[in-house]
DNA sequence: TGTCAGCCTGTAGAGTTTTACAGGGGGGGA
DNA sequence: TCCCCCCCTGTAAAACTCTACAGGCTGACA
């Protein structure tokens, strides 16, 4: 245990020097290592859509990653929806968890463990935008050592989990997030009627005021965002918290 | 050292008993009297908006936190801002902090000041959709010895925000988490292009398509989420990551 | 006192979405 | 084989948004 935190410190040491992906995933190497977990993979940005790929950090066999990328996998992967879910770390690959599943995840778990994936340990890190990132160890091991191990160092790992992934924004996609415009009270609240489905006459008839001025205040909205249409205002407000659902 | 990762462990059991938000307070004023920091506040849900009223259990003085609310303050909250862009836990209230701020920020802390809520640390947490609650810990002590002791359990703290929001979230919420309509490629599409600010004419020229089949899409993707505006199917679309900007 | 930002309003034509009607083809599972 | 889902298309009226014109009121701040 104490080893364990002594090696988390000199990760957290590390990361801070780690300017390439391969000095990363050295750093990373060293820490599971330490902590007889060899096999991981630091998914930057779990690919939601057909958004640009993301940052991949991992000694998962690379047959398994080309496959998994040729297929496409993510759009049915288990493991990626459980960190979708989640907030806290969790294991996969035991019976039950597989027995819970449907018949195309299922499937996909059959092929990792012809890789030697069979079970592992997540851990989910939420970004603000509803991105999630994650951290897996996984393993071929008898299940008994291997959650032994994930038991005693669930925590650890989790902070490694988020260590990592706050570098990689910072270093990797500089801290960027462009501060939302600031609507006033009356763009903001005409957006979020129209968000919810009101015509700018309904709007005009909710606040008491003309059809005419609730087209003018999301007008400057959409300027304010800088944005042709309404639709494309709801996503940037949608996404910058401005609005809710 | 040992001591507190001790008290952590006893804060996650105590955690799976506490089902009222007093049992939360109790099992959260534990650990963190362990760690010598008395004074906090866990934030459920940080308002973004107008939203519902967040869950909030804490030991700040009553007096600010009604204040707080009154004034809603979290509109201009300084560590609210910083909670929402940064990954991970930072400190605040220092010299150097207090200086970078806007004037209605530095107002805010002044007042903060007077309560006795001068320096403290704060640990964020990233939801899925875009939803941040903090654990705030907080001090009116000289600088050194607060900032020493957070050096000390910063990982510490960290997790005890982390374990506290998922509890909440399982306990208090619910797991919810509707799963979002599967739209088929086609009507992906479409509502990705029309969320990017194009008209339907102009997807049906992208996807080489007749415009009528472009809206044809578009309403079954309405019909799917259940919703009557393309603007609302826009809003679900983007909060439930089947579409990005 | 002037300037600026936010709020408010009107008209009118062009362009777009919405809705309701009506129809056909292909592939996969029960 | 039948049914369902997904894909595709057309017309036309009604509703709505978008844009560009033009104008007035208020309060904060220098």
């Amino acid at each position: 245990m104490q080893r364990a935190m002594q090696a988390f410190q000199d990760f957290v040491d590390q990361l801070d020097e780690a300017t390439t992906a391969a000095e990363l995933q050295q750093a990373i190497a060293r820490v599971l290592n330490e902590l007889q977990l060899p096999v991981f993979a630091y998914v930057g940005d779990a690919p939601v859509n057909d958004a640009s790929a993301p940052l991949i950090v991992a000694t998962y066999p690379a047959g398994w990653a080309a496959r998994y990328y040729e297929q496409a996998y993510h759009r049915f992967d288990a493991v990626l929806a459980s960190a979708t879910a989640r907030l806290l770390p969790f294991d996969w690959g035991s019976k039950d968890y597989l027995a819970q599943l449907d018949p195309v995840p299922r499937q996909i778990f059959h092929e990792a463990g012809e890789f030697g994936i069979k079970r592992g340990f997540t851990v989910p890190i939420h970004e603000g935008h509803g991105k999630v990132a994650t951290l897996n160890v996984a393993s071929d091991e008898a299940f008994r050592s291997f959650s032994k191990n994930i038991a005693e160092n669930r925590h650890l790992l989790h902070l490694i989990g988020v260590y990592t992934h706050a570098h990689v924004r910072h270093r990797f996609h500089g801290i960027a997030i462009p501060d939302a415009p600031r609507l006033s009270p009356r763009e903001h609240e005409c957006l979020q009627w129209a968000a919810r489905g009101k015509s700018s006459y309904d709007i005009s008839e909710i606040l008491g005021i003309s059809q005419r001025t609730v087209v003018f205040h999301i007008e400057n909205a959409k300027a304010k965002f800088k944005v042709r249409t309404l639709q494309q205002a709801i996503v940037e407000a949608v996404l910058s918290h401005t609005i809710g659902r």
